[in-house]
DNA sequence: TTCATTTGATTGAGTAATCAACGACTATCA
DNA sequence: TGATAGTCGTTGATTACTCAATCAAATGAA
């Protein structure tokens, strides 16, 4: 295996495997992006495992949950919200059920179902956890970046998401969705 | 707790608890940027893991090793150019040592210290599986989007990092920084 | 009806990440 | 020299995520 193609100098082109290596210039956004990514979202971890005693992946559950009608929703629903498998939110809604914040109820048109409901402690728990959240993502994403840059990240999501080819971002629900007075979420 | 307070109508404001909640739009692009970011790194791991036997945290720390000088790296610089604490470094460090991926000596300028030197075996797995991950790259990340918008990318990035108060985006090593024939990661 | 298929959700095993605690060594300064 | 503080790295416990297997109920075709 010869160097030449595993490192041809960070010049745009194909070598004699067919891979389009990555430019300079393209290694330079890679590493921003994963970078960027990956110290933004630990932040935010750390900000609301501190403040909140939960990690961003349940917070995103309670939301989901307090923004549904009668806060309750299927459990599979509930995973395809999250953008989680089936598998990861019933463990999760598990955690959740020991802490209170979240009850199972028996799903009543049809007997293999399942209804995640949030609690009125889980609702209050989420409604004391959302200002600093809100305020965590003010800081490191919004405040840092321009209006344009702010509409081009919705942009390069959007077209990231078509990309990997998952359904589609996930988007805020409608005010006469019927939800019962959601969290402001994120 | 009022539900004006919890839930303003995402109009842009600062309610009675000071809160800069999300307007509309701003909501759109967080729940854009979460749902891309997160199904963007879901497939990236799908295909490393299903083509390489691996998950991109273990693919970045190989890479880091192949760019190091005689492909050796202490431990706390390995932790620190993946931006990984130590613990997950050394738990890493041993899984890939399990599978000869990996090798670790002692440092001999530091008897505290470890260096952890990527083996030929784990070379010839990383040139391996370098193509289809940077073909994944691609698809996923470049391809989708304008040159302007990749541009933007890594404006965006970097200023994101700065707002999370990380030392800075990973830059990839100079060529004539006495890396031993890197694999062009990312 | 009966039987096969599909769907809904949970379980358990295996792997990975975090956190706090620790032992070993170095550095500093009296 | 000796005491103290700091650095290097590992360990073990806890928690989270993934994957494959499973059970139960609904669906649909013969």
């Amino acid at each position: 295996m010869s160097n030449a193609q595993l490192f041809p100098g960070y010049t745009e082109r194909v070598d004699t495997s067919g891979t389009r290596w990555l430019s300079a210039d393209e290694q330079v956004t890679w590493r921003a992006f994963v970078g960027s990514c990956h110290a933004f979202f630990a932040a935010i971890d750390t900000q609301l495992q501190r403040d909140a005693g939960m990690p961003l992946a349940y917070y995103e559950i309670l939301v989901r949950l307090s923004e549904a009608p009668d806060r309750q929703l299927r459990m599979t629903q509930l995973a395809e919200a999250t953008a989680a498998s089936k598998s990861r939110a019933s463990h999760a809604v598990a955690r959740l059920e020991e802490r209170g914040w979240v009850r199972r109820r028996d799903c009543p048109t049809d007997r293999r179902g399942q209804l995640a409901e949030l609690t009125d402690e889980g609702y209050a728990v989420l409604a004391a956890a959302a200002p600093g959240h809100v305020e965590q993502v003010r800081r490191t994403l919004f405040d840092p970046l321009t209006p344009e840059q702010v509409q081009q990240v919705t942009v390069i999501s959007t077209a990231i998401m078509a990309a990997v080819g998952s359904p589609q971002p996930c988007e805020p629900p409608c005010e006469e969705d019927g939800a019962s007075c959601p969290v402001p979420a994120p």
